[in-house]
DNA sequence: GTGCCTCGAGTTCC
DNA sequence: CTCGAGGCAC
């Protein structure tokens, strides 16, 4: 950044163009404040901003704006998107890349189901549309909300937007009380060419591609450019209902048509995966004449009462899937190999490629994965690109996986340089110089140099303020990288974070004087940073960025130990490999020996264990509070099917009771609690007898649970 | 021992 | 979003 010029200095025309450029500046950053997560310019800047403006004004008082920034100090923003949390979580889709990703689709939900044969199991077939989901919220008929997906729990409040969407009926007759409709938001092909021609002529930005331009259009702060932007709207599928839409999916779109949404008419009702395949390869043929983009086709469970059985993984429902089109490739030159070193100290080789448009958008990074990729094996040893390597300066055919992620699929020999050396993967890290090692049976390299590494403190500090983790606010990415550096109040690990305020105040060299930090953005940050000194356990656990210890096992850990001293005393007793905390941290679920080993090491270590010692005193440890299932009768109980099961297969018996907040266990110990015994129990239930574990039949066991529904 | 299933880690672009 | 690998069931 230009350092801005003295005011003094500047002229009266100087002073209104840039009083002019400052009113425009801040007034977008107040917007992105409360529409966006990751906000444009950080607080710091912002502060700037408004002290240069402010400055500028005392200069000029003769030039001061009407809609000057300086008035609005603490108005609320203009109004930009709210939050709504999505009263049933939006999912993304798995997806198949080729036919036989299909096949197992649909064998997975036959196992799943416990169907002998294909009789009987129906799917839905439609176009996937490459556009932004969107979910419609009627209450006693009328739109009360638009939101779009977010990260599937929160979305954005888009409301006035989708009221002037084509296809997305204000008032709707005959529908339950409470219906969210959700589909796509989507350009047609003639409407995108005829927009760009129009921003063309105005001078505006040209959208790369007809899904951004929908989404630049969708999410306009002022509903008067969405509306005269060509938006359209499909329905295929729906979040909370009062009342069911039907017994299949087919006759619930059927519904939504006749409640006046737009449905797509290419959908399909099919009998097994020859069917689902025909309309995939017959959907392909005509894709480029439907008009509209699209990635994919879509399958679906037709039973809803299928569906409800199957249920979701963490993100994605098991009774759907998305058939990919083959990704759009591009040639380019491979410019360099760069290598990243992540907060693991992974060593990730980074392709810095000539620019290349793939698939509407300007690509010009690629991930390389590991030194093995390169050089053309897979993890095990298998060549991959017919164990072609990849050299600076070749020209390789870049794709995006699922397209989004760039990557590289293969290499042109035929175009290699003659001088083109095999790329040699370093073997020191190239952020801290320490030996870089690989492990027997990993595939990735790693920066043996652990906090002494800047590369790896700087990115454990970012992973610990991220998100799932202390998410303090104002305190992101680019924060920490300024405060790692800082020469009088460095942020060199977490503990830091928490004493910034008293050593801001034990410092001559205070925040708010440091440039681009202003008293208001120190006091907000401060406050921010106190408002996470209370801490639940499994936040702070995954915060550690111990390697393995993820959101899901830091939360499992957490609810095991219950407190930070247990994990503490447990850690500091365990040996590695055997002895009775050993066996415990076992025990918990989602740990096996690569996590128990690397948590107990992180705690024994000097220089972690230190680290933690000091964080953890500044802190306030929220103890875990056992799962709430209270209104679950098998809440804590371990139990275990054993047997035939009759009326459920024993998956989802098993996904059943533990969505209950039951542990399933796979054998009959003292610890179990119930047995669940069908025909054909043999072993099982005799030890079960003999431990004196209660036993039930699958009747009863059903009959204990049903109440949950 | 083998084969799913999920989670963790790393990455890109807007 | 994907890959690799850890964890777990069979």
């Amino acid at each position: 950044m230009t350092e801005p010029r003295d005011v003094s200095e500047l002229t009266k025309a100087e002073a209104a163009a840039e009083l002019a450029a400052l009113a425009e500046q801040l007034g977008r950053a107040n917007q992105k404040y409360h529409t966006d997560d990751a906000p444009e310019i950080s607080d710091a800047e912002y502060d700037a901003l408004k002290a240069r403006n402010a400055a500028l004004e005392a200069a000029f008082p003769a030039l001061k704006r009407p809609d000057s920034p300086s008035d609005q100090v603490g108005a609320p923003l203009a109004e930009g998107f709210g939050k709504i949390r999505h009263a049933r979580r939006m999912m993304s889709l798995g997806n198949a890349f080729d036919e036989g990703d299909v096949v197992d689709f649909a064998t997975g939900i036959r196992r799943f189901l416990g169907l002998q044969s294909d009789d009987g199991l129906a799917f839905t077939a439609e176009p996937k549309i490459d556009g932004l989901s969107l979910s419609l919220r009627y209450e006693d008929g009328s739109l009360v909300h638009a939101a779009t997906r977010g990260d599937g729990e929160t979305g954005e409040n888009v409301t006035p937007n989708a009221r002037l969407i084509s296809g997305i009926p204000h008032k709707i007759s005959g529908a339950p009380e409470i219906l969210e409709v959700r589909g796509e938001v989507y350009m047609r092909h003639d409407d995108f060419a005829a927009l760009n021609l129009a921003q063309a002529s105005r001078g505006d930005k040209e959208f790369a591609n007809p899904r951004n331009a929908a989404a630049g259009s969708l999410r306009q702060l002022d509903p008067s450019i969405t509306a005269t932007r060509p938006l359209h709207f499909f329905a295929y599928a729906w979040g909370e209902v009062s009342a069911p839409l039907g017994t299949t999916q087919f006759d619930a779109l059927k519904l939504l048509k006749n409640l006046g949404f737009l449905t797509n008419d290419e959908t399909r009702l099919c009998n097994g995966t020859a069917e689902l395949l025909a309309v995939y390869r017959d959907i392909a043929a005509r894709r480029a004449g439907l008009g509209y983009d699209i990635d994919g086709v879509v399958y679906k469970v037709n039973d809803l009462g299928y569906q409800d059985r199957l249920g979701a993984r963490s993100t994605t429902p098991r009774w759907a899937i998305a058939h990919k089109f083959p990704a759009e490739i591009a040639i380019t030159q491979l410019l360099d190999i760069e290598i990243q070193v992540g907060r693991t100290g992974a060593l990730s080789p980074v392709a810095r490629l000539q620019p290349v448009t793939v698939g509407g958008v300007v690509v010009s990074n690629a991930t390389l994965h590991n030194e093995d990729y390169i050089q053309g094996r897979d993890s095990k040893g298998q060549a991959i690109r017919d164990g072609r390597d990849i050299r600076i300066s070749d020209w390789v055919e870049v794709y995006r996986a699922g397209d989004v992620i760039p990557k590289i699929r293969d290499v042109d020999i035929s175009r290699r340089a003659q001088d083109a050396l095999p790329y040699r993967f370093p073997q020191t890290c190239p952020e801290c110089g320490s030996d870089a090692i690989r492990e027997a049976g990993d595939s990735v390299r790693r920066c043996s140099g652990g906090l002494i590494c800047p590369a790896q403190a700087i990115e454990k500090l970012k992973h610990f303020v991220s998100r799932g983790a202390f998410d303090i606010e104002g305190l992101g990415a680019r924060q920490i990288e300024m405060f790692f550096e800082d020469r009088d109040l460095p942020i060199r690990e977490p503990a830091d974070i928490f004493r910034l305020e008293d050593r801001d105040a034990a410092n001559l060299t205070k925040l708010a004087n440091r440039d681009g930090f202003g008293e208001k953005s120190v006091t907000k940050l401060f406050a921010a940073i106190e408002e996470k000194r209370r801490i639940p356990l499994a936040r702070l656990l995954f915060a550690l960025g111990i390697r393995h210890v993820g959101e899901t096992s830091a939360n499992m850990i957490a609810q095991h130990f219950g407190s930070w001293q247990a994990i503490v005393d447990a850690m500091q007793k365990a040996t590695l490999g055997e002895g009775r905390e050993w066996d415990d941290l076992l025990n918990v679920d989602g740990v096996g020996p690569a996590l128990a080993q690397a948590l107990i090491s992180a705690f024994q270590q000097p220089e972690t264990r230190e680290a933690f010692e000091r964080l953890a005193e500044l802190l306030d440890i929220e103890d875990a509070k056992p799962l709430d299932h209270s209104n679950s009768p098998v809440a804590g109980k371990t139990v275990v099917f054993t047997g035939t099961l009759e009326t459920v297969t024993r998956a989802e018996a098993k996904a059943r009771a533990e969505t209950l907040g039951a542990k399933v266990a796979g054998s009959v110990s003292a610890k179990t609690d119930i047995v669940i015994a069908g025909p054909g129990a043999g072993s099982k239930a005799k030890k079960a007898v003999e431990l004196g574990v209660e036993i039930l039949s699958e009747e009863e066991w059903l009959a204990l649970i049903g109440s949950e529904g």
